[in-house]
DNA sequence: TGACTGAATAATCCGCGAAGCATTCACTTC
DNA sequence: GAAGTGAATGCTTCGCGGATTATTCAGTCA
């Protein structure tokens, strides 16, 4: 269920991964074709195909990886030891915002690619969102737990925090603004969102 | 500074105007030509070009007047006797997605004709967020004096409020859900907000 | 002199044939 | 029979000439 399991890939397949990954980054999706990723493994344009279904298909499991990476760091710097749950829930957020940043500014094509791909397949991109709430909602959990946070409907939590800093997740601010403008305005309305958080905690409590 | 405010428009330019947007909503933007304009008017097209600088130009008058309709909407329903701040808050946000799942299901072509001018006109769509910035604020100035709300800078406020909403403005939306379901979500988010700023309250006055 | 014209200009759009490419499949290889 | 081939197929894109249309401007009108 979790998208962060990849099937496993026999060795084949990902050496055709690993040459594609590399011309989808020198020189993006459209400019790569699948005879010059199967000229690069060696093989014919007809090999690939038992494989990958189609050329969308190689492009999606290349994203699947940078996404899955992506989760990796976020679960990685949530379950840093010493970190409130209110801190946690920040440094999700900014990590992500960090993350999709660096990634448009500096590997440009790979930010491209991402976008075509969750376009063109609807279904990766929710399977996306819900990783992501998954992962808030251990956050979510933990808080309870440790009676951090008074939480009645993780799920449903998760979802409006998604909702909340859905501007920070679009394409159309890296635009706009310098990160720090953006950290800043992220911070702010985590401000107003955790302030929340406590005024709940206080009422559960009474 | 506003831009409820038009600049007054002499009568030819009006009447330009009034045949123009007959056809982008008829036919949308693209299918319209500045000859047909004319011909409504019973002018030549030289002499559209002594009332505005160009098509585009008269588009963005067309929208002007939609957006500062919906402004003028929100002021209407915000200044309802009765309603206390946060209402008044849930309610700007709520008309806001309203008016526009609306224009976007019922006008599809004055919807089109929006994103387009926004896409092109960048000053536009900052001197739109800015207008509707400032009614936030206006509410949030009457919630200060009613002493229903501690805010120390409305500005920043507003923006915050903005961006955590901006999912719901957002185009991408329209097509995935059910407005009930988005109504839904918005509830919930402005409920976890409201929380917060019930929070500041109560600090405030410690 | 200000309102207006309409032919002239230049920019953009449109359709269509050619080229390039993803995908398939009958066939080869080991 | 699993792995692989590469020519054949049909779909998409591209480029380009002609047509359409936004914009201009020298000139008319009242």
């Amino acid at each position: 269920m979790p998208m962060t399991v990849l099937p496993p890939l026999d060795e084949t397949a990902r050496a055709i991964l690993e040459a594609a990954s590399k011309r989808f980054l020198h020189y993006g999706y459209g400019k790569t074709t699948m005879s010059e990723i199967a000229g690069d493994c060696n093989m014919s344009t007809g090999n690939l195909y038992r494989y990958f279904p189609s050329k969308l298909d190689i492009a999606e499991a290349f994203v699947r990886q940078l996404r899955s990476d992506q989760i990796r760091r976020l679960r990685e710097v949530m379950s840093r030891p010493g970190l409130s749950t209110p801190e946690k829930l920040r440094a999700f957020f900014k990590t992500k915002l960090k993350l999709v940043y660096e990634r448009f500014h500096s590997r440009p094509k790979a930010y491209e690619l991402s976008q075509e791909i969750l376009k063109e397949r609807l279904a990766f991109a929710e399977e996306w969102e819900s990783a992501e709430a998954l992962v808030l909602c251990e956050i979510l959990e933990a808080g309870e737990l440790a009676g951090d946070l008074a939480v009645c409907n993780r799920v449903r939590i998760a979802r409006i925090l998604q909702d909340a800093f859905f501007r920070f997740a679009s394409s159309a601010i890296y635009f706009e603004g310098e990160y720090e403008v953006l950290a800043g305005e992220l911070d702010d309305l985590m401000d107003l969102i955790l302030d929340g958080f406590a005024h709940r905690q206080l009422q559960a409590k009474m």
